[in-house]
RNA sequence: GGAGAAGUACCCAAGUGGUGAAGGGGCUCCCCUGCUAAGGGAGUAGGUCGGGUAACCGGCGCAAGGGUUCAAAUCCCUUCUUCUCCGCCA
């Protein structure tokens, strides 16, 4: 959520920021300022009211006590009372509306974020080579299915399109990256969270996914009972609402936290006919970080978190990039956003394993977290969030970038700890 | 899932319709003291919204949201959370 504040002084300035997200907000900020202004004139009336009403609230009893008879007043009050009610009406109806509009409105990118959609995106650099190979590569469904890594015949049995199971020798390759992935950050101080994977409404409302996407999630329904849940689709929602509603002090920030989850997004309508394999389906495993910090030191963390996420790929051996998003390929909620994107060579094109993103105080208002400073001053946290990593699209990229001619695929070294030593998969 | 109890500030806690939401602990400052402990005094309802250049003024706030009333922490309704007991369960 945007400061009202800066809407009120700056009109133009929020409006040229949705701009470069190509996000038309002319006619939201002019309904926004429209409507403060309504909203803030119907305040001052009601509260000269309510103060009237104070005052003679406490002179009813007095008169009472000196005998006298107050129903003059109190049938003044009366009248009073209905017209508070009123405006108190159309007072709630405003700040409704103002509400929403300002929910509406997406985070301001930063200034060096490039205006534009996807087209703009920049690659910052590359980590190795592409791999050649000299001999016919496969992709990776076929190999996962020809070393029994990945049953997906069985996964849309039991789940629908979309649904795999990792298998055998797949599971434990599964199950050793997110090993890795938790160890280092546990190295690094980060603290490993385990979290619920139903989560209410507010948690969807603070991290920004609500309530304009509320159609991408899965939703819980008890068949006894009305309350709603939905099944996060990143641990990042769960997250960001950990210190939802607290004031933090200076001291304790920054927070660093990683959480190991699921995460499930139902994908309608997407790409998936072009896309095959784990690439993109309705599950699938992440390590998220999260960081919560003061605004002076966000910049510093966004730094740590990419160079973290690439760390991770850079252990694994594989070839990929960084990309720095332009304005209109952040989400919502985000002020600037880097993309890790491996390659995956049967597609020959890159995928993105870790998206790290400065959401600035976007969800720390919408959450209200708020830490005190050191002149005792409350202020918004920064929040951060970084994939640490997904490995929907980080399996593939192993199984293709560490394929054999003789079909088999080499473990990468970090990995074979958490493997029993197996240094090769091989077709039985 | 069934029955009951509770939710007031950093913590404990009083408060069943009426002027400033008691009291204690803790914390901050001051006094006393050679130092510590003890003792004495003062401060300590956060936060947010609106107005004002400002000191300041005002609205809201007793889990959340509604209602009754001239007036609600207090009465009524709904929801949430916590605790105890019972049932079920990894």
């Amino acid at each position: 959520m945007l400061d009202i504040k800066l809407i009120r002084s700056n009109p133009d300035f929020v409006k040229a920021a949705a701009k470069k997200r190509e996000f038309d907000a002319d006619a939201i900020v002019d309904d926004i300022l429209k409507i403060d202004a309504q909203r803030r004139e119907v305040t001052g009336r009601v509260e000269s009211m309510k103060a009237e009403q104070n005052a003679a609230s406490k002179k009813i009893p007095q008169i009472k006590k000196e005998g006298g008879d107050p129903s003059q007043i109190m049938a003044e009050m009366k009248e009073l009372a209905g017209k508070i009610k009123e405006c108190d009406a159309e007072l709630s109806e405003l700040e409704e509306k103002q509400h929403s509009l300002l929910l509406g409105l997406p985070n301001m990118p930063d200034e060096d974020v490039c205006a534009g959609g996807k087209e703009n995106n920049k690659p910052l650099h590359y980590y190795k080579e592409q791999p050649k190979f000299d001999f016919e590569p496969k992709n990776h469904v076929d190999l996962c299915e020809s070393l029994h890594l990945i049953d997906y015949q069985r996964g849309a049995k039991l789940a629908g399109a979309g649904s795999w199971i990792y298998t055998g020798m797949g599971a434990r390759l599964e199950w050793a990256l997110l090993n890795y992935f938790i160890d280092e950050h546990i190295k690094d101080g980060y603290q490993l969270m385990l979290v619920p994977h139903m989560l209410n409404y507010e948690c969807g409302y603070v991290a920004g996914q609500f309530p304009k996407f509320t159609d991408e999630v899965y939703w819980i329904q008890n068949p006894t009972s009305n309350d709603k849940k939905f099944l996060l689709p990143t641990a990042e929602t769960a997250l960001v609402n950990l210190h939802r509603d607290e004031i933090l002090t200076e001291d304790e920030l920054p927070k660093k936290y990683i959480a190991y989850t699921p995460c499930y997004r139902r994908e309608a309508g997407s790409y998936r006919s072009e896309e095959r394999g784990m690439i993109r389906g309705h599950q699938f495993n992440k390590v998220e970080m999260v960081q919560y910090t003061t605004p002076d030191k966000s910049d510093e963390a966004f730094d740590e978190l990419v160079r973290k996420a690439e760390h991770l790929v850079q252990g694994l051996g594989l070839h990929y990039r960084l990309s720095k998003l332009a304005a209109g390929d952040c989400s919502f909620s985000m002020a600037r956003t880097y993309d890790i994107e491996v390659w995956i060579p049967s597609m020959g094109i890159y995928k993105e394993v870790s998206s790290a993103s400065n959401a600035r105080d976007y969800q720390a208002r919408r959450g209200n977290v708020k830490f005190r400073d050191k002149d005792k001053k409350l202020q918004f946290c920064h929040t951060l969030n970084a994939s640490g990593l997904a490995t929907s699209r980080v399996m593939p990229a192993i199984v293709e970038q560490y394929q054999n001619a003789d079909g088999s695929v080499t473990v990468p070294e970090v990995l074979r700890p958490y493997m029993g030593g197996i240094e090769v998969i091989k077709p039985e």
